[in-house]
DNA sequence: CATGTAATAT
DNA sequence: CATATTACAT
């Protein structure tokens, strides 16, 4: 709580020089998703060049709150989607029987219009699951989490039988049609097709049924698509973030670090807002009024990260050596020529799943989001969230000003991807809207 | 109903 | 371990 002086309250100005103030609104508490970007990055990045060459997504997905030692084990890596091998080129792709497994569904229906009913016969088949679901939806915490305990929906562990049925015609070549259930083998092939075809659709539009039909491929179904688009989003929005936070680094060292860092004795490059790097938030006291706030972020990923080869090794450097850096900000010390930033696009932040994310010890209902790591977001409760640096207005609230200050003259920008820096007047803004900061009268830090 | 996501099973 | 499946939410 502070003053609030002046500003311009005119939401009309709001696009300056073509900047526009995303507002999440609702989106937040839809996205629901994207939980697994809590990784605090604080990779070495000494190096962007060729970070993402070294990048070892095991320690990225496991995700906790250990740093990530940045081991670059090249050779893990590229454990697995090792294309370099023979097995290429297969159209269909490999999958492989579950003759035996427990579990049994006859998909045949997937296939939409089609009806191919062959419905395997085999009358086990239905382990189709819920009982009767008894309609217990519990409403709360929403959010990927709840999980009702061991629902204890009877893990129809059995419903084998079927199995074999399905084993029984397999056999030959499974794709014939007679596709139960098997193990789809993602060969890099394979995977190939698939971004190609979400690539084709738009990110953003890609729907497992688009993809499949775009890829044609028959032994695939629609769940196997799902599966593996859920996989692949995920992918994504890690590289995202990393290059953003490479992009990030690379900024910083650029600003603070300039020459000297080079040797290596980086001096202390870690200037201000990554110092009291607080954790989140002690648990928002009552966040009573939570809004949606206004998040900034890239709206699309950086051509580097376009490419197909989802499997890293394969991966060209994620972050273009000639880092199209942002250079400060706006209304602080010099005004740099506004790099000409490709033109946000707003219906991006409306669009579903992009993992608007809960952060951590903020439950979600109360409003606190955000999303990729590189993302910031202003929260209800007023706090900065992003990658690294948090900053809780209510603990540092004696210089919410200087916070502001900090924030807008971080380095946050240098992605690559079109993505616009705060605007001044989009963070006062809303921190003024919610009578949680004051206008910094121009010169604050 | 199709889709997305997290968690969990295999 | 990569996928599949499930539960739930949209």
């Amino acid at each position: 709580m502070l003053a609030v002086p002046p500003l311009r309250e005119e939401r009309g100005d709001e696009t300056r020089r073509g900047e526009t103030c995303f507002s999440i609104a609702g989106a937040g508490a839809g996205g629901g998703g994207g939980g697994e970007d809590d990784v605090a990055l604080f990779l070495n990045f000494s190096d962007a060049g060729d970070l993402l060459d070294s990048i070892n997504f095991d320690d990225i997905f496991a995700g906790d709150d250990a740093l990530p030692d940045l081991e670059m084990d090249a050779a893990e890596v590229s454990a697995e989607f090792s294309t370099g091998s023979e097995n290429q080129t297969k159209a269909n792709p490999s999958v492989t029987w579950d003759g035996g497994g427990p579990k049994e569904l006859s998909e045949a229906e997937e296939r939409s219009g089609s009806g191919s009913g062959s419905a395997a016969g085999a009358g086990a088949g239905e382990v189709s699951s819920s009982g009767g679901e008894g309609s217990e939806k519990k409403r709360e915490g929403r959010s990927g989490g709840k999980r009702k305990e061991e629902r204890d929906r009877g893990r129809r562990s059995s419903a084998a039988a079927a199995a074999a049925a399905a084993a029984a015609q397999g056999k030959t070549n499974p794709q014939a049609q007679g596709k139960r259930k098997f193990k789809v083998d993602w060969t890099p092939d394979l995977h190939r097709k698939f971004v190609q075809a979400v690539e084709q659709l738009g990110v953003d539009k890609a729907v497992p049924s688009r993809i499949l039909e775009l890829m044609g491929n028959d032994s695939l179904n629609r769940h196997n698509i799902a599966s593996h688009l859920q996989k692949y989003r995920s992918q994504r929005r890690h590289l995202l973030s990393l290059e953003a936070d490479a992009a990030r680094w690379s900024k910083r060292r650029q600003i603070y670090g300039g020459a000297a860092a080079a040797g290596g004795g980086s001096k202390r490059v870690m200037t201000p807002w990554a110092a009291p790097a607080m954790g989140f938030p002690p648990a928002p006291p009552s966040v009573h009024h939570f809004r949606p706030l206004h998040v900034w972020g890239h709206p699309t990923l950086s051509p580097s990260l376009k490419h197909g080869a989802w499997p890293l090794h394969s991966q060209p450097s994620l972050v273009p050596s000639p880092l199209p850096t942002w250079v400060p900000p706006p209304s602080l010390e010099h005004p740099p020529p506004p790099p000409p930033l490709p033109p946000p696009d707003p219906s991006y932040w409306h669009q579903q799943g992009f993992g608007f994310a809960p952060v951590p010890g903020i439950p979600h209902h109360q409003g606190a989001y955000k999303i990729d790591p590189s993302i910031s977001v202003l929260t209800p409760s007023g706090q900065l969230a992003s990658s690294q640096p948090s900053f809780d207005f209510h603990q540092w609230s004696e210089s919410v000003d200087a916070v502001i200050g900090e924030v807008l003259s971080k380095p946050w920008q240098p992605l690559p991807l079109g993505l616009k820096p705060p605007s001044l007047e989009c963070v006062l803004g809303e921190l003024q809207r919610q009578g949680i900061a004051s206008i910094p009268p121009a010169s604050s830090p």
